[in-house]
DNA sequence: AAGGCGGGGAA
DNA sequence: TTCCCAGCCTT
């Protein structure tokens, strides 16, 4: 039992009435529809970008207090929006926001698709949902819940970008951009839930084809995943917890945090041979190990062994950097060593 | 087209 | 554990 053609302008409207009643009142969603405040959607989808929206809200809040307007986040520098954005992950999302409210201020705010698009970290969804929702322009958005919503509508198992382009836009309501996109999200997100779907609560189940077959979730099929490389890496902590030495990571891993001194252990190589290495770099000495923490990043299972030094470069106050959350566990061993040094006493 | 890029929620 | 999250950029 496929969707027929003639299916279509019965279930948009199931949708749009189903949203128009259960849709979710989100701090990003102020002024009219298809209206709404360009800034405030512009940041909120960049936050969203890989990121569930109960944890992306918290970080909106927080956002939006530091940089209330286009211009405050130009003129913030990158350290305080890295700052802000600590703990989110993806933090080329943050450096991406910085740089494009630069140009912004500059270019004046985009009022369409392809002017968005332009800016950097702006891709084909964030651009079709600030334009939709923000210039009231007639683009569909493909993302994750579009994508399970309409294979499971359509009983597709292994749907393709351009399959789930096409069936969002032969399911979109021109009328309604803005409202249809935050419908299919708003469904995707609440009720057609990966692992188990509230097919009793969906508007679109008398012509959903995953709900037909009974085995809602299987549609889409998982994906296929690169596996998790295990890496070593050794650290210094020349300091203590509230003031230590700290570098800025250069490149796509963790760019432009801070962080503690460290060297990865090379293949073949003995972590006592990457801490000389490490040492001599900064000039210090080692005087023991604190312990090793882990960390896991979807791609990489790291471990990072922390050793306790005098000597090397300045220290600076932890709590004005910005780090990843692997540097804070790192600098939690300072307080374990406290802890085990008051217990033996 | 494929792989890298954080961190956490849900089941 | 596994899978996924209002994806984007580089190769």
């Amino acid at each position: 039992m496929t969707l027929s053609p003639a299916d279509l302008p019965a279930v948009r409207g199931a949708l749009l009435a189903w949203f128009d009643r259960a849709g979710r009142p989100l701090p990003w969603r102020v002024g009219p529809e298809g209206g709404r405040d360009p800034y405030r959607v512009w940041v909120s989808e960049v936050l969203l970008q890989q990121t569930q929206v109960a944890r992306g809200q918290v970080y909106f809040e927080r956002f939006m207090t530091a940089f209330p307007t286009v211009q405050a986040l130009a003129d913030a520098p990158i350290e305080a929006v890295l700052k802000a954005w600590e703990g989110c992950g993806y933090y080329a999302r943050a450096r991406n926001l910085h740089r494009a409210a630069g140009v912004i201020v500059r270019e004046g705010m985009p009022t369409t698709y392809e002017g968005w698009r332009a800016l950097p970290g702006v891709g084909p969804y964030t651009a079709a949902a600030v334009a939709s929702l923000a210039c009231g322009e007639a683009r569909a958005v493909n993302d994750g819940n579009v994508r399970r919503v309409l294979a499971r509508l359509h009983g597709e198992r292994q749907p393709t970008q351009t399959w789930v382009q096409a069936r969002a836009d032969e399911l979109f309501d021109p009328a309604r951009p803005g409202a249809f996109n935050e419908a299919v999200m708003d469904l995707g997100a609440t009720t057609c839930t990966p692992k188990t779907p509230k097919c009793g609560e969906c508007p679109l189940q008398a012509w959903c084809t995953a709900f037909a077959s009974g085995y809602p979730a299987a549609f889409p099929a998982p994906k296929e995943r690169a596996a998790v490389r295990e890496i070593h890496a050794v650290a210094l902590l020349l300091g203590d917890a509230r003031e230590a030495v700290l570098e800025r990571r250069e490149g796509s891993l963790l760019g432009g945090l801070m962080g503690l001194p460290n060297e990865v252990v090379r293949e073949g190589e003995t972590p006592e041979k990457a801490l000389a290495r490490l040492a001599e770099r900064l000039g210090a000495s080692v005087t023991g190990e604190l312990g090793t923490v882990t960390h896991t990043m979807t791609h990489r299972h790291l471990n990072l062994t922390v050793y306790g030094g005098l000597g090397g470069p300045p220290r600076s106050r932890v709590s004005d950097a910005a780090l990843s959350r692997l540097d804070h566990k790192a600098l939690g061993l300072w307080e374990r060593r406290q802890d085990s040094l008051f217990a033996g006493a």
